[in-house]
Parts: structure tokens; sequence; C-alpha cells
DNA sequence: ATGACATATGAGATATGA
């Protein structure tokens, strides 16, 4: 069961791209992020017509979120617990027949935080703290769960090409950081890293401005994390970063891992 | 260098992203 998460920049700006991954990769699930649409405006029939389910967390403008899925989803959650106040929509949750089993996902968009003195900065430290508290009860389900998405997190320093330049960013905080390790600590494993190893270069974001992608200055920011059943039936992972090289890409490339 | 790109909104300039 190929599972992926994709940060697309735009749902509607990303078409031609979004399909042309979609047939290639041929994804059971795909958590997209910043889908940028509300709900009725998603390209719903494109997505159908490749045989796919679809699942729409949306919002206008920013934000939005959405689960493509070969199975139907069962069990669908829309929005993060934690605070009813919350209007942005970055979170969405389903089960999906794999097996004789089943396989939580979660697409998640987590907030970037900048500039790190706002209020956007407590904004995605409140959003992790839900996120762990959620996390903390699906984990008593002991399910495969997969919570993927663009965490807007560099979780450590091999995990962008230039360190120093992200000191005092809301992305490389130590609170961001330290908030990630909370939810490593409860169980959930960082998927290419568990699966690849603490090699360097392993970049899912490369910024549009300043030729980053040409001059390869990339960050590590779209995760992965398993439960440890679903770690347990972990068979690979990889970045597909060849579709950076596309026409109109988005800034973020796919991630893939295979549960067998 | 608070800009470079890219996107959405809405029809020019601004907000957001990371």
């Amino acid at each position: 069961m190929k599972i992926a998460t994709w940060n697309i920049n735009s749902v509607k700006a990303r078409m031609d791209t979004a399909v042309a991954w979609v047939k290639e990769a041929e994804p059971d699930v795909l958590c997209l992020q910043e889908i940028k649409c509300e709900d009725q405006a998603f390209p719903s029939e494109a997505f159908e017509s490749l045989g796919y389910n679809v699942l729409v967390h949306g919002q206008k403008t920013y934000n939005g979120v959405a689960l493509l899925s070969k199975s139907p989803g069962s069990d669908v959650r829309r929005g993060l617990p934690g605070d009813e106040t919350d209007a942005q929509a970055r979170y969405i949750e389903a089960v999906f027949p794999f097996d004789h089993m089943a396989v939580r996902v979660a697409s998640i968009y987590l907030p970037n935080g900048n500039p790190p003195d706002t209020d956007k900065f407590k904004y995605k430290l409140d959003w992790m703290r839900r996120l762990e508290a959620h996390a903390r009860e699906m984990l008593k389900l002991e399910e495969q769960l997969v919570l993927a998405g663009d965490y807007n997190v560099i979780p450590s320093p091999i995990d962008a090409r230039h360190p120093e330049k992200w000191v005092g960013d809301a992305l490389f905080r130590p609170e961001s950081r330290s908030a990630f390790r909370r939810l490593l600590n409860l169980g959930l494993s960082d998927a290419i890293r568990q699966s690849l190893g603490d090699v360097p270069g392993l970049y899912t974001f490369w910024d549009y401005q300043a030729g980053a992608w040409q001059k390869n200055n990339g960050i590590r920011i779209d995760h992965l994390l398993l439960s440890p059943q679903a770690t347990d039936h972990l068979a690979a992972a990889r970045i597909d970063r060849h579709v950076r090289e596309w026409e109109k890409p988005s800034d973020h490339v796919p991630v893939v891992i295979e549960l067998n």
C-alpha cells in the first residue's frame, strides 16, 4: 500500500502536474495540503476519473487539505480537535481498508508560524500541542496510523542544506523542534529517517526564490509519522524530487511510503 | 538588502508562504 503526502500549493493551479504524478506513482492514498479552495470548488471529477475517492476539508484562498484514495474512506474527521474557535482547514483524517486490516491516515498542514515574535508562532505551538494530544488518543487504538503532511518543521540540522540560515525561523526554532520531538517520543517514527537512515541531502521543499532549487538549497519539512503498528509494515520510503523539475512545479515535492 | 517568486483575490495592490 502506497501512501503519499504532497503540498501542492493550490490544486487548481497544479492540476496538470497533479494528474501526471498520480498516473505515474499510483498512490493508494494521497494526502494533499494547501489546496486553497472550498470543498465545492475542488476538481474532484479529474481524480475520480482516475479511480480515486475524494475527501476534502477546504478553505478559500488559504490552507485546505484533502485525501484521495483508491478505496473509500470511513470514520472521517475534519479539523483538529482541541479548539472549537479554530477556523483554519488544516486537518483531515480517515480510515482506509488495507489487506484485511485498515490504516488510519491524516493529511496535515501544520501552521508556518512566522514571524516568531507574533501570535502566528503561538498558534503554531498551540496547534502542535493539540496534534500531540490527538496523536496520543489515536495511538491508544493500536492501529496502523500515518500522520502525513507539511509539518513546517525542520527536525534537525541535517534536514537543511544551510541550517545556519534557518536559526530563529519558526520552522527551526527550538520550540518547534521540541514539539516535533514530543510527537516522536509518543512512539511515532519518522518514515523517511526510519527507512533511509541519517543521510544528508534529503529535502522536500525548495523556495521559488533566489534559485534555491538550482542550488539545491532545500529543507525537509514534509513528514510521515507512523505508529509502531504501521512501522512494522514499512517496506520503503522515497522523495520524488524529480517532480520539482516539471513545468509549473509546487515548491514542495511528493513523499511516498510503502506498507506491505 | 525585508527583496527575490508564486498564488489568490479581484481588477491594483496586498496578504501569505517558508
